[in-house]
DNA sequence: AAGGTAGTGTTATGTTATAACATTACATTA
DNA sequence: TAATGTAATGTTATAACATAACACTACCTT
């Protein structure tokens, strides 16, 4: 295979990144990811970087690029729509916490906030008494975002 | 096609079951989901029923199927593991909880617990702070059974 | 240079789920 | 009872998500 780097030269990548760099695929991947600003299935990001690196992925390639940084906790798995998100890994300091991740319904919009301590107690002692043993690191919440929710009470009232 | 009731006489099914009569195929899969005792996919659940019931069912008769007692609240899906659940719908009482399934990552036994209101006040501030909208009836959390924990551990000992 | 480890390429296949459209079953009422 | 509507089912095909298996390459270590 030729060096793609001379492909993707053009490409903005920030030094963090350009700093893994042997692993050319990796890099792609997730520069890929991150650029599309939203939560991707595997297929959806090979497409995306035909689209905007114009670089033909295997399916096979991706996803062991997408296990290697959900390893290094860089990129989320969100499984219940299965789908990919890329991580902003400066904004959650503390690696124990445990994400919720709010998943818009309609749009797949994601939001990552908090879990306070006391809550995440709770959902744990339930754990606990039932005999099992933790073993999660994010919580998945299927929602509706405030635009969607807003389209879909127009479209009622229209009705 | 032929009347497979005269096929499936022998099964014991419950009365309440045996209500919701002409829908043949619908009643062979809850019966088989339920008489499994545990999550399956539905290629699993078509597995089980050509083994107990001696009946071949094809995958979109299942997921139909599967629709139809979701809807209403006799099926769970479990997204995290596209496994489908029979509902023990006798024991929750209020269809409004949500209710925690705890799903065991290694044999995928599975516990259903209620969650304390307060605890679900606080996930659902949560959501309302970023301005989404609950569209959730379900948390489902990656746990690890006692039972496999214990055989983890004494694996670990031994090595 | 020999050997090890990590990463990749490639083909094939497994697994989960739905689209699309034809047909059947059955209740309603003309 | 025939016509009609509807819900359910049958059937084929395909989409969408994911991994197995094995050969090969790149690069580091000694």
């Amino acid at each position: 295979m030729a060096n793609f780097c001379e492909k993707i030269n053009h490409v903005d990548v920030d030094n963090q990144e350009r700093s893994m760099h042997p692993t050319n695929n990796r890099q792609l991947i997730l520069s890929g990811l991150k650029k599309s600003g939203k939560a991707l299935s595997a297929y959806e990001l090979i497409d995306f970087c035909k689209a905007e690196f114009n670089y033909v992925l295997h399916p096979m390639t991706v996803y062991r690029a997408l296990d290697f940084f959900q390893g290094k906790q860089l990129v989320h798995k969100l499984n219940s729509i299965n789908k990919y998100l890329a991580c902003d890994y400066n904004t959650n300091a503390d690696k124990h916490d445990i994400i919720q991740f709010l998943i818009c319904k309609i749009c797949d919009k994601i939001d990552e906030v908090n879990i306070q301590k006391a809550t995440l107690d709770d959902l744990h002692n339930n754990v606990l008494h039932a005999g099992f043993h933790f073993a999660i690191s994010q919580l998945e919440m299927t929602c509706i975002c405030k635009s969607c929710h807003e389209k879909s009470s127009s479209l009622m009232r229209e009705s």
